[in-house]
RNA sequence: CGGGGUGUAGCGUAGCCCGGUUAUCGCGCCGCGUUUGGGACGCGGAGGUCGCAGGUUCGAAUCCUGCCACCCCGACCA
């Protein structure tokens, strides 16, 4: 629905939240604010988490694996952490259930079944991760420690939408100790850009880095470094972060290590993760009227192939040709589905895939059969064409990554044309309700500023980005000089 | 928690104002047959606590009261 999609934003969500349910993807669950991911969701999530997870074994992390329970002294460590998730957290207050006794049928929470201490069901995990690497880091031998984990975590927000805000999300998230500052902050900026690696390569995402504001901090980090995402609909999408949390936790949980000297030091931490959100924004970046537009390297089937057929006959001339193809195809490492449902018509199966954001479509008829050909549709510019059978396996393989590449630069255009650099708040308001879109302006660089804009504009800074050749000015909002300019948007 | 809206088959809906045969239609589903180059057609079939509980009435999807659920907009959201 890109033509559409400067529309009332309720339609838009409208739009995504059908497309998701209707593409397969996910659904909403009956349990409040929490979502069922189907299989073919799952596939993709599956090879986003592989790239992810090679990406960072390649940078000499390991994964392991941590408590879903954090016992409330734990969670609290850390006042800044657990001041900023204690309005959003499910807590396990009771450990067994009995029969009711008003109704044999019914069973109901125990009340002698207290626990002492309640278990905050983890939102995110720095606090028990640090109380156990507290026992882990004695000496400079034992650093750095370098951990990822694949993980579920918990957030009770008040309203939830599939994939970009559910209660419950998947994600991964790293944590690492090391002996110096400057160490975790290299560790932080790589991570960052690993992650706008990720996004611009594999899911054909342009991506802005940059730092956050301290409004938009996470909470117990001295720095958090962001990716971020520009949706159809022109609001930005958080699409990655990665934290620089200097000795916060170390001193929260009393880490320290021995240095080569022998003095004591606390230890310096980074933590950092994307999550099943990054589903939402793949969704949201490429989908078109007729459905999800998939980029290649995360399409969990590549190609897809269809017989046209008349009788049983031309079924298996086709059939041991599609076959064939699909053989070659997989010998290449692309993954090949040959759909040969005999119960759904051609148009019906390619509806179907275009729904579901398949790249390419092979179709396979008599008239091919005769001479010796086939049509390769493709699924981002819904273009067709006639391909020699002996060309084919070629045509295809390079196909792919046209459309990896073609979805890239259409997802950058969209961004360029909707990056605009302002001068005043007037204009900033305007663009903002005009335009939408991610939008470049001078700030004082204040908290009180920043809250203002946001109390009257409801944009708020996605990030600074790191532009040394940014130039000096003055506040949109306030006037006072600024030292350089940042990104405003509207965001999810 | 405020403002608005909606609950009728798996999905989307008509009927409700003005009570009255067996609750409408489309999609989907099952069976048989014919089909197959962009969402097929014919015939047959299955599927309903009309959100729940009371009340009014000879009679309630329809009127009244209470409750519940869901959606959207806010508040909230690293």
């Amino acid at each position: 629905m890109a033509k559409n999609l400067t529309t009332r934003q309720e339609d838009y969500s409208k739009w995504y939240n059908d497309l998701v349910v209707k593409s397969g993807l996910a659904e909403n669950s009956s349990v409040r604010g929490c979502m069922v991911i189907k299989p073919h969701g799952y596939a993709i999530w599956e090879k986003m988490q592989a790239q992810l997870d090679k990406m960072f074994k390649e940078t000499g992390h390991q994964n392991a694996y941590f408590p879903l329970f954090i016992p409330k002294s734990l969670f609290e460590a850390e006042e800044k952490n657990a001041k900023g998730f204690a309005k959003e957290c499910a807590i396990v207050t009771h450990y067994r259930l009995e029969t009711d006794p008003d109704n044999p049928k019914k069973l109901r929470v125990d009340p002698k079944a207290k626990l002492e201490e309640e278990l905050i069901i983890r939102p995110t995990s720095e606090a028990i991760i640090w109380n156990t690497y507290k026992n882990w880091i004695q000496s400079y031998r034992d650093l750095p420690i370098l951990i990822n984990q694949w993980a579920n975590v918990v957030r009770w927000e008040m309203r939830t939408r599939l994939f970009l805000r559910t209660a419950e999300f998947l994600w991964q998230e790293g944590h690492t100790a090391h002996q110096t500052k400057d160490e975790a902050m290299q560790e932080a900026l790589m991570i960052n850009s690993i992650y706008a690696e990720f996004a611009e390569k594999y899911m054909s995402m342009p991506v802005l880095q940059g730092l956050k504001s301290e409004n938009e901090r996470f909470a117990g980090a001295e720095e958090t470094f962001c990716i971020e995402a520009l949706m159809q609909d022109g609001k930005a999408l958080q699409a990655g972060t990665s934290h620089f949390l200097g000795q916060n936790f170390a001193k929260a949980f009393d880490v320290k290590f021995t240095d080569k000297e022998g003095k004591l030091n606390y230890v310096w931490a980074t933590s950092w993760g994307v999550s099943s959100r990054l589903m939402g924004a793949l969704i949201m970046t490429h989908s078109d009227d007729k459905g999800l537009v998939l980029p290649p390297k995360l399409a969990p089937i590549q190609v897809v192939i269809v017989p046209i057929y008349n009788n049983e006959q031309e079924l298996d001339s086709i059939s041991k040709i599609a076959e064939d193809i699909k053989s070659k195809l997989i010998k290449l490492g692309i993954s090949v589905k040959y759909d040969n449902r005999d119960y759904l018509r051609p148009g019906a199966k390619f509806a179907q895939h275009e729904l579901q954001g398949v790249p390419i479509r092979i179709a396979i008829g008599p008239k091919d059969l005769q001479n010796k050909s086939a049509e390769v549709s493709r699924r981002d510019l819904l273009t067709k064409e006639i391909i020699d059978m002996n060309s084919l396996i070629e045509h295809v393989n390079k196909l792919l990554s046209d459309i990896q590449e073609n979805l890239f630069k259409k997802a950058l255009k969209f961004r360029e044309d909707h990056m605009s650099e302002v001068d005043s708040f007037d204009e900033f308001q305007k663009v903002l309700k005009e335009k939408g879109g991610f939008i470049s302006a001078h700030w004082d660089g204040t908290s009180e500023t920043e809250d203002k804009i946001k109390e009257k504009t409801k944009a708020t800074i996605r990030c600074i980005p790191n532009d040394p050749s940014s130039s000096k000015g003055k506040c949109v909002y306030s006037g006072n000089p600024s030292n350089q300019r940042v990104i405003f948007a509207k965001a999810y």
